[in-house]
DNA sequence: CAGGCTCCAAATGTATACGATTTGATGAGC
DNA sequence: GCTCATCAAATCGTATACATTTGGAGCCTG
C-alpha cells in the first residue's frame, strides 16, 4: 500500500487496479472502450505503461483488446459467465476443505474481520465496496488452503465473477446473503472439512442458479467520470 | 518451425512460440536467462515485441521476470509443481467425464489420430515432439468437453508441466506409457462418463506419484544455440 | 590481502516519434 | 434519396532514443 509521492511514478500495476476496481464497482460497464490517450491523460504515464496495464487486464479476462480497434472491458457471454462459475465449482470445494483441515485460530478470526468488513459495506451502501469483499472472501479461503498456484488463479476467476454479476445477476442483493460465508467460516473453525467442502458446493450451486439471461447491454459511461471517486 | 522469410513480420506470439517449444524440448533449461537484446539479434525484431512475447510467457507461467534483473525460464519449485498437478487432478477428470457424455465419432477418430503420432514421435525419437502432443492431448479432451475457458487454463497447466517433466521426472520415459490416454480414448468411445473419469484420475495421480525430488539444477545453455534448429 | 568504495559498461525500464490501420464523414454518381 | 468511393482525422502498432538500475572491475585503504 505504499503509493509513491513522487507524481511520475504510478505503475502499471496501479493503473490496473484502479480500473479493475472501476470495473468491479460497475463505473466501467462492459463494453466500455479503453482508449489509451485518454488513459494517459487521467494517469499522465505514457502509453507504454498504459498498454501493460491494458494486456495485463486482458490476461486476467476482465478486458478485450482488439487488434487495430482498441480495449474494452469484456462482455463475457452467456456461456463464458457459466464457465467461469463450473470452473469455482470443480476449484473452490476441494480449497474449502484443505483450509478445513489446515485453518489456525488466526485464520479463523482474520475471516471473522472480513465479514464484518464486508457487512459494514454493506450497511454503508458502498456495493462495490462489499462486492470486492465478499469476492476476496473465496480467494482468502484458498489462501488458508496454501495453495497458491489456485489463488492466482482463483482471484482471476473472481474478477470475472464481479463482471459477470454486472451483466448477468438476477437480483443485486442477493449477494448480501452471507449466511453460506458464515457457515464457512464455522465448519473451518471446527475443522469440519466434509462440511466446508459441501457449503462451498452449495454456495457456488446457488449462485450459478442465479444467473439470468437477460440483455445486459447498457449505455456507455465516460471514462474520465467513471475514474474520478 | 517455420521462421518467417519476410524478416518484418515475425509476431510476438511467433516468438513467444518458439521459446516454447525450445523449453519444452529442454533446449532452453529451467534457470536459463532470456536477454532482450540477444532474442531481438536472432528473431531481427525490435525490443518492443520481444517484451510483448516474454510477458506473455511470463503469464503462462513459463518465465519468470525480476524488474531490472531480466526474463529466465521458469525454475519451479517442488511445491509448485505439485500444485500444478493438484490443479489439474481438480479439473480433469471432470473434464474427461463431459467429454465421454459428448464426444462424438469424429472426435474418437481424432483422438486415435493424435495419438498414433504421438506414437510417431516416440518411434522417430522426437521426444520433444512426444511430449507436446502427449500434453495437448488433455487439451483435446477439454475441447471436446466444450469448456473453452478450462481449455485456455488446462493449456497452460500443461506448458508448466512440461517444464516440470524436465525438473523434477524420476523417469523420463515414463510418459511413454500411454496406455491410459488409450484408455481414456476407449472410454469416451462406449460414453463411459464413470470410466473416463475415474482413468482420468488415476493417470494424474501416476504423474503426480513420479515427481522426484532430485536437484534439477543444471548449467545454462547458450539461447542462440537453443533456437537453432 | 581482505574489505569496501567508486565508477563504468551493460541491461532493463520508460517516453516519444513515426508509420500503419481503421473509421466516419463528405461528396460524386446513379 | 441512396450507395459507394475517397480522404482525413483518430487511434493503434512498432521502432528508436533516452533514463534508470545493476553488477562488477579496478583501485584504494586499513
Amino acid at each position: 500500500m505504499t503509493i509513491s509521492l513522487k507524481s511520475k511514478s504510478v505503475t502499471a500495476d496501479e493503473i490496473a487496479l484502479q480500473l479493475t476496481e472501476a470495473i468491479h464497482t460497475h463505473r466501467l460497464q462492459p463494453g466500455a472502450k479503453l482508449r489509451e490517450d485518454e488513459v494517459c491523460d487521467i494517469f499522465q504515464v505514457s502509453r507504454t505503461i498504459v498498454r501493460q496495464s491494458l494486456h495485463s487486464l486482458q490476461h486476467k479476462g476482465l478486458v478485450t483488446i482488439l487488434r487495430n480497434k482498441g480495449a474494452f472491458v469484456a462482455k463475457p457471454t452467456l456461456k463464458e459467465a457459466r464457465e467461469v462459475f463450473e470452473a469455482r465449482s470443480l476449484i473452490e470445494p476441494a480449497m474449502a476443505r484443505a483450509a478445513a483441515l489446515r485453518a489456525t485460530p488466526q485464520d479463523v478470526a482474520f475471516l471473522e474481520e472480513h465479514m464484518k468488513a464486508e457487512k459494514d459495506a454493506l450497511d454503508r451502501e458502498e456495493v462495490g465496496e462489499a462486492l470486492r469483499l465478499s469476492g476476496d472472501f473465496h480467494v482468502q479461503i484458498v489462501r488458508i488452503a496454501d495453495h497458491a498456484l489456485i489463488e492466482t488463479l482463483l482471484a482471476q476467476l473472481v474478477a470475472r465473477s464481479a463482471l459477470i454479476i454486472a451483466l448477468y445477476w438476477r437480483r443485486r442483493n442477493a449477494l448480501s446473503d452471507s449466511s453460506s460465508h458464515r457457515g464457512l467460516v464455522n465448519a473451518l473453525r471446527d475443522r469440519d472439512a466434509d462440511g466446508a467442502e459441501e457449503i462451498m458446493k452449495g454456495h457456488l450451486l446457488d449462485l450459478l442458479m442465479q444467473l439470468d439471461l437477460r440483455d445486459g447491454a447498457s449505455g456507455p459511461v465516460s471514462l474520465k467520470d467513471a475514474l474520478r471517486k
